[in-house]
DNA sequence: AGTTAACCGAGACGGTACGTCGAGTCTTCCT
DNA sequence: AGGAAGACTCGACGTACCGTCTCGGTTAACT
């Protein structure tokens, strides 16, 4: 992500490997254990057993830094997930409201991970009014993720269990977003009978019929 | 908000009301031209010709100050469209999805005005990542105005236009939480289209009749 | 010595003494535990108690901060030697070789003081390199130190026994000149015997009579 | 000078000529384009093409770097002067005082060769308080001319112009010493009229006969 | 002629200090 | 007593160099 501009970039393949893990993992674990404002370049480089300037020739800036750490993290988990063996995407069962709910409640108990919790609120955080970090975070973490529900919508267009007219990008956004809304505002409690509920009335609409 | 423990609290009967004003259109105007992470206490205090130690006196952070600036704003902003008036609510024309419609139409372009974009961001992210102040942002300036969506929904019940099963609080979600996702987020655009759509599949439901 | 141009130059009748003085020792002690060059504006802060931002708010380099700790030692020595009265001259008892042998003699023992002997070094030979601190430590120390023996070789011309000719300026660099080069240069041991010589050869010449 | 310690010594024999004479010229033109302090060992590497560990394969530092390419420079300008011979020494007229002024104008002139006067400063300035460093800068540098003017004084003892107990090694500061100073401190301008006068003073003595 | 060991340019690395900025506290003087 | 002003201690910033350490790539000497 974000590198520095021409100038004299580094050599990256000289790049100490051995560095590059420990100080994702020492900015993962700041951020956990003081927050981020409290989480300076300096204490990173400190717990790393790291040079500075080794940060700074390598990422811009602790935001930048904290993102690659993230989106390391969100690799390896994935990967474990999978299993290596790669596929990637929301299970298609037949049953749409089933598919969504469980897919849901994995995420609720995911946003309920103190590991993920502290990054994930800090670089959220961070891209709402850091514009170009925000872009990225979206970019690189958000929307494949909600491309998954973009699939699996049309695939139930196709079956005929939503309507044809329905954007499934749109569309999405009635169950994701309240969650979303909810976990970055505090505006309400998180747990799997909310996102069932979520789910339930997305689908069927609030009107009586 | 957030006052300085007991210890010796100001007076504040002695306070000093210009001063307060100057800090509050120096903390936005500055957010608004340079950001709120390049905004510091002693740029506002420099800038509303005060001392650091008035502000401190008064808020604990510039966090505090801006929060309270942007709710002083809002209470201004508030009062010219109500113009002195005091009612506030979303109108009931008999036709939900219009008036919801209208409301967030509405919305959007608040959302687009410069005046508050910058502290309003600004304030989201902080209470992103900041608990305490969070809070205190959801519960002063957002809760009450979901709580607007929430009666209008009651009174869409009693009319029958909303299934009675359905919880209000949860409802507004559908319509609400993708605004402010893709407003904090940056995850699409915001437009009038977007939200009729939204208040569209929210009412009718994605699945098929 | 050596002021921040103007810009905004702080308010000199707010300064804490306190501080002053600490910084002082604090260079002095330094100076002459582990020497000029790894004597760092930090370590005087943090040996003083004092923030950085205090020294470069007063002075402009660690040089300029020994300069004026080493000018304020000599003052306080040479309040100490002279106890109030002031008086400051190099005696005239008629005998000028005895009066400048007793002066010279006092001068090595000066030089051999651990306690002047780093901080003189490291001003005089940052002097070589850095003119404006060369000519502060020049005008300030050294010049006045010179025109002591400029009046007393002018006494002495007055009572007959230095050519009238003789520039006393240049005359007095006869015996001081090779000192100063000894204990800059470490061309040669610095003793008392050595001084006497020096006026010996200075006064009476070279060439036999 | 100042070799690294045993370990393992590099193989002299290999040594690259190209790096070397490039280091020296580098280093040179450093000091005197911008001054030591900020002559660094990096910029001279860059500067000289060379990569830092050849500077620090060879050199203990830059003080050590610049003191043999300054003697280097020294040597090739001797070299010039005698056209490859070899004899290097005061001349001897038979009248001594002719002999010293025209030595030391030649000196003043060097002196004000801008060539000369960055490194020579640098070096002297680094020896003032490096006692390692001046130590081998007088063993090298100074103490060789010095004996020059031992034996040409030795000379003029033994034809009877100057009283033979006299120590040389101490007579000749009597004008060697006050050029120094004046030079090292800008304690005052230095000319030829200046060197002619100390020589006169040093032969003749202060007082009258 | 092929191997090998050292120097070489390059530059990434862990560090230390730089000089600056801002935080939050404290003090002084004014209203 | 509040307020304007700003000096204070402290901590972090991002930069510059330090001296050490690989990393290929040439050489030069020795099989």
């Amino acid at each position: 992500m974000a590198q520095n501009p021409a100038s004299t970039r580094p050599d990256a393949s000289r790049r100490s490997e051995r560095s590059r893990r420990a100080i994702y993992e020492a900015a993962l674990a700041l951020v956990g254990e003081v927050g981020y404002p409290r989480t300076t370049v300096e204490g990173i480089a400190a717990r790393a057993g790291v040079g500075k300037q080794t940060i700074y020739r390598w990422w811009s800036s602790k935001a930048d830094v904290l993102l690659e750490a993230f989106l390391d993290l969100s690799a390896q988990a994935a990967e474990q997930a999978a299993d290596g063996g790669a596929e990637y995407a929301i299970p298609d069962t037949g049953d749409l409201a089933a598919d969504l709910k469980a897919v849901l409640r994995a995420t609720v108990d995911e946003l309920h991970d103190p590991r993920f919790e502290a990054p994930a609120r800090a670089l959220a955080a961070e891209g709402v009014v850091n514009e170009q970090l925000g872009r990225e975070f979206v970019a690189t973490l958000l929307a494949p993720q909600l491309q998954l529900y973009v699939r699996r919508l049309r695939a139930a267009q196709d079956a005929g269990q939503v309507r044809p007219d329905v954007d499934p990008r749109i569309a999405l956004e009635l169950f994701v977003s309240p969650l979303a809304q909810r976990w970055l505002q505090r505006t309400g409690p998180i747990t799997h009978a909310y996102t069932d509920t979520l789910v339930d009335y997305a689908l069927g609409g609030l009107a009586p019929r």
